[in-house]
DNA sequence: CGTGTGTGAGCGAACGTTCGCGTAGCGAGT
DNA sequence: ACTCGCTACGCGAACGTTCGCTCACACACG
């Protein structure tokens, strides 16, 4: 507690009475060269004295800090936080620390993030933050100090992306509604502005021009991402289009909000509305009725950015697109198929990928 | 992208074709004893160059990184989320940057990532992270190398912490539901092992003893913090005591995946069964129905954990014992005083605090 | 006995800063 | 003309490592 003094590799070296380049090679470097014994005795000292060796003074010398920069979202957003913990899990796993900054609501402190990341020169950035897309001084900083890997698009481009098909998301849970005989489909959509609404929304579209159905401005209603806001759309969507039979939802935190809404609004799920959302959050199985939802592989995401940031660390070349990640609609009960209380989940009638 | 080459204060210097001291004095220092001329032409230079400051090298001098380490639960847990965020945040609005660490499921890497932390030269640690409780040697390393603050119990002491009063927690929730008449009154709980728990079991049964009533051991079961382990002991809940008519869940997580249970076993909340919890996620107000629960002040204490951490690195004595942080009960619709569907939000009938 | 080979260890430098002094230059006071 | 004091800047050292060389010594070989 008291600020504690740490021991350095000289007086270890004192205490064992070599040099302190011999104790080095000893307690940290692998090049031993060094007899049996004097070792022992080093590595007694080292312990006697509590030696902890010191990272900064390493990444010094080396020109590199074995440390990652994360810059995530506010994270009251699961899907994201999901995604972090399993970027930050991996990247200790080959050996690097994590340096985390969570934007503040609206993301305006992006480029104070980055920056302070780069001073402390993290050997690369994945970026975990939907807001940074349009950031193009955050851009700027990433294509010019350090490698990184993104999440979602970066203006400009230059810094390689990893992620799921969302259009694929958005026609998967559409056509979902589609083939359970939905024809009045609204959505609740994540911000317009950003390209993974929008990309989503051209599924939907997707799926329902291959029904013959005519998508209409009526039926889309944006949302922000989170429950209240995935409410006060659902509120807003039932008024305009009270004939509503189903609704696609951006998000399952979103989705949150929209059951909610729905419920409050006396209206059944999925009895009266069907809703299906993409995310698949840890307990969507257990929200009233279980979520039917467009699983995406969070964790997964989080882990390839690392490891796709460490090659190009590496200094291996890195493709700027890489392959698209899977995505796999989860039937529970929100979407029907399912009777009430009594309960007991039927397997979707086969695979609507071409319907 | 390509390994960038930074440029030192030295480079800086010497297109400014001043000694690199001086350059360091107006880039860095803030012992500005330099005409106004030459600091304008170093600022010049530093631009054209685009010189970045490193952190490093500074850190290594001044022996001090300016970085707080933050070992976390695996979070999922989105309680432990919003702390970590907060913690996170405030430790940037003092000039401090955050390593983080999330534990492995079922912690067994916390020694690990506090070593890590301490080679790193962390000025201080905030363990946010339950499973460190009995972590003895955790708790060695960080009584032994640097300042900590903890949100839960460490075991030997000698850290300060910083938390809510528990045990106030547990009675306020359980005194709600006696309010409300019930008397065959359920509990599941956090893991038995844990402070927390058996805190808030006193608090549940200092209520029941309060209003005349005896607790029983099969009242209360065990969970695991997860929807599913909340939702497995909610079955085991009724299963033993069918006649059950209310239960306090030690967290909101818990709580989704008892009230999914409740539901899927045809018992309604609130008519069937009341149901009350801790936490107050964010979403809380968003479940099927609202959830009654006892508001902790998350990103607060994440926040006061940061700030009483810093005073402690600061060098300014920290008392062990810091003041418990206010609990407050937010009454929604999970525990009835609110009519299903119509629904109209009832104002609890004043507070139950003697009752 | 001289040369070669290998093994164990030390030495100097470097990484990019900060920090406390040292000092040249200069105008003003005596 | 000499000191004084101030300003603007430079210098050397230090922080705790790593890294590549050098070096002393012993030992075997021809």
């Amino acid at each position: 507690m008291a600020r504690p003094k740490y021991v350095s590799i000289k007086e270890v070296a004192a205490r064992a009475g070599v040099s302190f380049q011999t104790a080095g090679k000893v307690l940290n470097g692998g090049d031993v060269r060094v007899s049996a014994e004097t070792a022992e005795r080093i590595l007694a000292a080292a312990e006697e004295l509590g030696y902890r060796p010191n990272t900064i003074a390493r990444s010094l010398v080396q020109r590199t800090s074995a440390t990652i920069g994360l810059v995530a979202s506010d994270a009251t957003d699961i899907a994201v936080a999901q995604a972090s913990v399993a970027a930050e899990q991996a990247a200790r796993r080959h050996g690097h620390s994590v340096l985390v900054g969570h934007l503040a609501v609206g993301g305006a402190d992006g480029p104070d993030i980055v920056r302070m990341l780069i001073e402390r020169r993290v050997d690369g950035i994945v970026a975990a933050a939907p807001e940074v897309e349009e950031d193009t001084e955050v851009a700027e900083l990433l294509r010019r100090y350090v490698p990184a890997v993104s999440l979602q698009a970066v203006p400009g481009g230059g810094v390689p992306l990893v992620g799921s098909n969302q259009r694929e998301t958005g026609r998967l849970a559409t056509d979902h509604l589609i083939s359970l005989g939905h024809t009045s489909i609204g959505t609740v959509t994540g911000r317009f502005r950003r390209r993974v609404t929008r990309s989503r929304l051209h599924g939907y579209e997707d799926a329902l021009r291959g029904a013959g159905l005519e998508p209409s401005e009526d039926l889309a209603v944006e949302g922000d991402w989170t429950p209240e806001g995935g409410a006060a759309a659902t509120r807003l969507l039932v008024e305009r289009s009270p004939g509503i039979t189903a609704i696609f939802v951006h998000s399952d935190m979103m989705a949150i909000g929209v059951l909610s809404a729905l419920w409050k609004a006396g209206r059944r799920v999925p009895a009266d509305v069907a809703v299906v959302s993409c995310d698949d959050i840890p307990f969507a199985e257990f929200l009233t009725p279980p979520l039917t939802t467009v699983r995406l592989p969070l964790a997964e995401t989080g882990r390839q950015a690392v490891e796709l940031l460490l090659r190009s660390i590496a200094g291996e070349p890195v493709p700027e697109k890489t392959p698209l990640l899977p995505v796999e609609l989860i039937v529970r009960g929100s979407c029907g198929g399912t009777p009430a209380p009594g309960f007991r989940y039927a397997r979707p009638e086969a695979d609507k990928e071409t319907q």
